[in-house]
RNA sequence: GGAGAAGUCGCCUAGCUGGUCGAGGGCGCAUGAUUGGAAAUCAUGUAAACGUUAACGCGUUUCGAGGGUUCGAAUCCCUCCUUCUCCGCCA
């Protein structure tokens, strides 16, 4: 969420912004809602100050025995006064905070230009692509003849966008798991295990709601009222940004680091047909996410350096990769800043996102209300949240499929996993 | 699922026969005094949001959340949320 302020100060650098997104807003009618607001907001405050100070008077006055017969008369004016106004304030307070959750963050200057993700940047690429001396099989290939994926059992199970995996593939998924959060848990990264469930509240305040419900699996909460339904987490970003909603954090605390793993559940709507096959999109896949809340001064560096701890794997698994800085059109709702790691996949011929990092500013702070203080008599300021992928799980297990496969069928495990997995290769 | 109790300023707690209560006390924290330094002690201060002001300040709102009664609500009424205790069920 914006500031109202900041778009009132500068609305032709606000429009600016939203038209680098590619995204129409009416700033006009925002400000002259937030005008309304403001006038009938100072003059209600004076009426319920009158109101404070004569209701003070009034024990007074009784004590000394006067009729306050007409001064009760006079304040049950005002009363219904201050009533009318406060309802009248409400109804503004929701139109400006609904069109303020609905409006994304403002890219940062180093944002580069583009309509779509064929306008990202590649900044740097590291590996070699593998050379086959035979034509390698896409990895959905490799897993059903290795019995190790089984999509269309899952597809009776459950339906489509759902896998089983058996045996060594369950296994291979596993250490995976276990070898990047080992990893982050060495680099300083508090490791959460969070619930994969989550309130509205708690998708408001990252920007998955209200804005994209249609991407969310939603539940009934029998416990609840109709109005506190649950969410399947699309992302363990949730529930672990969430974990310091309506805090204030000392500075000294921060940066504070989380690694989490969970598995995501995303609804896929729009992408009906695309990537069909195999382990790149799902309903539910496993990830493993990174997660830090800083001050200001420290946000961009520690996107860094965060994007650093989760290229590392790649260049441990030794998959080619690129890495890329999203345009202004290819960036998400509540994202200031995204760098993409992508990963080469040779059934596909490109490279496939493997992970997201992204700076937010204050954008998920002012949804979360998550704040600091430099010290105690400090006044509380919104820290800055980022978050990334340290890495996709599926799509890891999908890279090494393909890119470690053999001429005979077989896929060698890569060397940071061999004792995980108690082999050095998946045969049939 | 059944029965009961409770949610107050970072923490603990007073207030709950409606009015000088945005709220007392203790702990914690900050600043100062004392000390060679510390502990202890003493003094002062101690939330957030919004508005207003050059600033000191002042105003409004917030006692789990929302609604109601009233001239006026932490205090009364209703709904919801959360926590705890006992019973039942259960990985």
């Amino acid at each position: 969420m914006l500031d109202i302020k900041t778009i009132k100060q500068d609305p032709e650098k606000f429009k600016e912004a939203m038209k680098k997104r590619n995204k129409d807003v009416n700033v006009d009618e925002i400000i002259s809602l937030d005008d309304k607001r403001r006038t009938l907001l100072f003059e209600t405050e004076k009426c319920k100050a009158e109101q404070n100070t004569v209701s003070k008077k009034i024990p007074v006055l009784k004590k000394e025995g006067q009729d306050t017969t007409a001064i009760f008369a006079e304040m049950k004016e005002l009363s219904d006064k201050i009533k009318e106004n406060d309802a009248a304030i409400k109804i503004l307070d929701e139109q400006i905070k609904k069109f303020l959750l609905s409006v994304p963050n403002i890219p940062l200057d180093i944002v580069p230009y583009g309509k779509d993700s064929d306008d990202n940047l590649e900044l740097r690429k590291f590996g070699t692509p593998p050379q086959f001396d035979f034509s390698p099989l896409p990895h959905w290939d490799i897993g059903k003849l290795l019995n190790i994926l089984d999509p269309e059992r899952a597809a009776k199970v459950t339906g489509s966008r759902f896998h089983f995996y058996k045996g060594a593939g369950a296994r291979l998924e596993r250490a995976v798991i276990n070898f990047f959060l080992d990893t982050h848990t060495k680099n300083g990264y508090t490791e959460i295990f969070p619930p994969f469930m989550v309130n509205r509240k708690s998708m408001t305040g990252t920007g998955q709601l209200p804005k994209f419900e249609e991407d969310a699996f939603k539940l009934y909460n029998p416990e609840n009222n109709p109005e506190n339904d649950y969410f399947l987490i699309p992302t363990a970003e949730v529930p672990v940004t969430n974990l310091h909603a309506d805090e204030i954090f000392s500075e000294s605390e921060l940066p504070k680091k989380y690694c989490a793993y969970s598995a995501c559940f995303r609804s896929e709507a729009g992408s009906a047909g695309r990537d069909q096959r195999g382990l790149i999109r799902q309903h539910q896949f496993n990830k493993v996410e990174l997660v830090k809340f800083t001050t200001p001064e420290q946000g961009l560096e520690e996107l860094e350096k965060l994007t650093n701890d989760a290229e590392r794997f790649l260049q441990l698994l030794s998959l080619l990769e690129r890495f890329v800085r999203r345009c202004t059109g290819d960036l998400g709702f509540s994202s200031a800043e995204t760098y993409d790691i992508e990963v080469w996949m040779p059934s596909y011929n490109r490279y496939v996102e493997i992970s997201s990092c992204s700076c937010f500013t204050d954008f998920q702070a002012r949804r979360a209300n998550i704040k600091f203080k430099r010290d105690a008599k400090d006044k509380a300021r919104y820290v800055y949240t980022l978050n990334g992928s340290g890495v996709a799980v599926g799509r890891t297990v999908a890279a090494i499929l393909e890119n470690y496969q053999n001429k005979d069928g077989s896929v060698t495990i890569p060397e940071v996993l061999r004792s995980a997995m108690g082999t050095d290769k998946i045969e049939k």
